[in-house]
This record gives structure tokens, C-alpha cells and sequence, in this order.
DNA sequence: AATTTTGTTAATAAAAAATTTAACTTTTTG
DNA sequence: CAAAAAGTTAAATTTTTTATTAACAAAATT
């Protein structure tokens, strides 16, 4: 085996990586995960621990920039902190399993979803019906009040469906009744 | 009742769509649809069927705004064309179910991950294949490859599940499962 | 304590995305 | 079939976002 052979072996390994890493920032880009970042966590996802450094090295991307990317992708619960012993700098290691990927990424959505949104419906709710209990209101108007009123009310099973889709998955009863097949 | 306070009351029934509205588009926002997008599907929400003047109208944005606005939240599967008698103008409808709303808008989402990724993944292995078939290769790049190779072979069941679980929802299996709650 | 290393914040520059106006195409109706 | 109406596409503009350089702050080592 001459060196000559061994370099294009590397490149057709950091190419076949290369075709994953696109596939995956695409795919967070659906999720409205910027390009970049996503582009950060491919990167990550065929990687131990990394320095910000490694990671701009890799990327070519400024230090900065490697900052903010990982700062977003810890927020988005798929990048934690790790220590590596014998550096004092900080290092990062992406979530690679993709069945937490997926819990860590919605449910921290679908929460948000369900709090921020039951919270203003029925501030909403609270607002229609100062007009649906006040006598001294036109009649045409507190139905329409009473209307919207409603449809909000319809909304809230949604949201309460939502917070049990949820539980059942960061407690993993989801994969009771939708198992995982191992078989390929 | 005086015209004073009907035009009062008609403001705080605008005023509680307003909250709701901008709830939902900042939902939408975190989902990675664009903040006027979302105002618009919010403001779809709180009417029957709408043309683009209407939208215009109600959104005080140009007339190719909402065209292309629509045709994005169409491309979401959460707002459909519809065929209101009596005028030539197209109208169009947004989803007000928002179980069919998460139905319609994660599944092609999913749909989408688990083809690509899918293809992607086959596609790297092949190439990771022909380095561990080779007997030229040099014994460390082949150990190389094949790490790359399982942690990929690894993936695939995760799309095979995203893909059941899409398959769940779409028949309404999932709601056996988890049923929507009635009661308040 | 001083110097070096590391990471973050701030300001600027560059790039990308969204919105509008204007031109154009298609459809409808008289 | 001509005229008008409706919708889309294209080009230009504005706004927003992203990324970089440079300055700063914090931490650690000598």
C-alpha cells in the first residue's frame, strides 16, 4: 500500500462523511436550523469532544462563529459540554444517538408550543368574555365574541395532546407502542 | 347600546384575535416558518375563505407578498384553495384543525428526513464499501471506514421509526394511543 | 503579579432574505 | 375578439441575518 493510495482512501472517507454532514444541515434547515449550525453539528456528529478550535479548523470558520453555533446548538439541547482531561480549554460533544436528537429537538418546541399558546388563549378567552358577560353590549357583537370565543376553546385539546405526546416520549412509552425494529 | 361602545368591543374582539395571532406565528417562527407567513395563516385562521386582496387588505402588505405567502403555506399543507361562488378571484383556506395542522406539517417534514437521510446514508456506505473490499487498502483506513460505516449502519433504524411514526399519524393509530382529551 | 491563553462581546462588513414596484401572462367577460 | 381583471414573475430595494475582525474580559500558568 503506497502513501499515494492512502490519501485518496482518506479523501473517499472524508467525502462519504461529506455527503452525511450536507444531508444532515438540510435537514435541520427544514427543522429552521441555520445552515451553518447545522453544518457544525454534522461536523460534531463524526467527532469526539471538540475545542472551538478543532471545530474552526474543520469548518474554516471563524472562532466567533464557532462560539455562537455551538451556544445555539446547546440550546437546542443536541450539543453538551464534556471535560477533557489534560486541556483547559472546552470541549463539545454532539448528541449522536438520533432517537434523543429527536426527543431533546421537539419536545423542547412542542413545550414551548403548548405553554406560550394555552397561555394566550386564555388570556384571549379573558378579554371575549368581559364583552360576553357586560349587558351593556350590542347583541351581534357578543355573539361574534362568543364564536371566537369558542374556536379557542376547541383549540385547548390540541395543545393538552401535545404536552401528553411529550411525557410519553422523554419517558419512553412511546416506543412501547411504536418500537424500534433493530432488524435492517 | 351607542355606536361609542360597539366600536370599542370590536376593537377588544380585534385586540384578542391580535394576541392569538401573533402566538401562533411565533409558534411558526420557532418551527422555521417565517414570522409573515405565520401572521398570515393566524389571520386565515380567525376567517372562512379569503382572497389575496383580502389578505392584502388585512395584512397592509402588496398583493405578491400574499401570493407568494400562500403558496408557502400551501406548500406546508396547512392552507388549501377553495372555490367561493359568485366571485372569479381564487380564495383560499387555512387549516383549522390543529391536529390535522401537526398532522399535515410534521409528516412531510419527516417524510422528507427519512428519505434523504435514508439515501444519503446508503449512498456513503457504498463508497465506504469499496475502501473495505479493497485489498489494497491500507489496514488502519479500512478500520477507519468501517467505524464510519456502523456508526451509519447504526442510523438507519431511527428513519425506519420516524417513518412508522408518520405512518401512525396519518392513519390516526397514534390517537389509540394517545387519545385527545375531551374534558377541559 | 505579569503574561499568556481562551472565550465572549461589540462593531463592522458581507451575504441572504423578504418586500415592493413594475412588467408581464393568463383568465375572464362583455 | 377586445378589454379588463387577476395573478405571477422579475428586478430592484430594503431589511434582516450572519460572519468577521478587533477589542475586551476572564482564567490560568509561570
Amino acid at each position: 500500500m503506497t502513501n499515494h493510495h492512502e490519501e485518496g482512501s482518506r479523501q473517499t472517507i472524508e467525502h462519504a462523511k461529506g455527503l452525511v454532514i450536507d444531508s444532515i444541515a438540510e435537514t435541520m434547515d427544514l427543522y429552521g436550523v441555520t445552515r451553518s449550525a447545522g453544518t457544525l453539528y454534522g461536523t460534531m456528529y463524526f467527532e469526539e469532544d471538540m475545542t472551538l478550535d478543532e471545530m474552526r479548523e474543520k469548518l474554516g470558520m471563524s472562532k466567533p462563529s464557532m462560539s455562537t453555533g455551538v451556544k445555539k446548538l446547546q440550546n437546542y439541547n443536541i450539543v453538551k459540554q464534556t471535560f477533557r482531561k489534560g486541556t483547559r480549554r472546552q470541549t463539545f460533544v454532539a448528541e449522536k444517538d438520533f432517537f434523543k436528537f429527536f426527543s431533546n429537538f421537539f419536545t423542547k418546541m412542542w413545550i414551548r408550543e403548548a405553554k406560550i399558546n394555552l397561555d394566550t388563549v386564555k388570556q384571549a378567552q379573558k378579554e371575549l368574555n368581559k364583552l360576553i358577560e357586560d349587558s351593556e353590549v350590542d347583541e351581534k357583537i357578543k355573539h361574534e365574541a362568543q364564536q371566537v370565543y369558542q374556536q379557542l376553546e376547541a383549540s385547548i385539546p390540541y395543545y393538552h395532546w401535545l404536552q401528553k405526546l411529550v411525557d410519553s416520549i422523554e419517558s419512553g412509552e412511546i416506543f412501547e407502542f411504536l418500537p424500534v425494529d433493530q432488524e435492517k
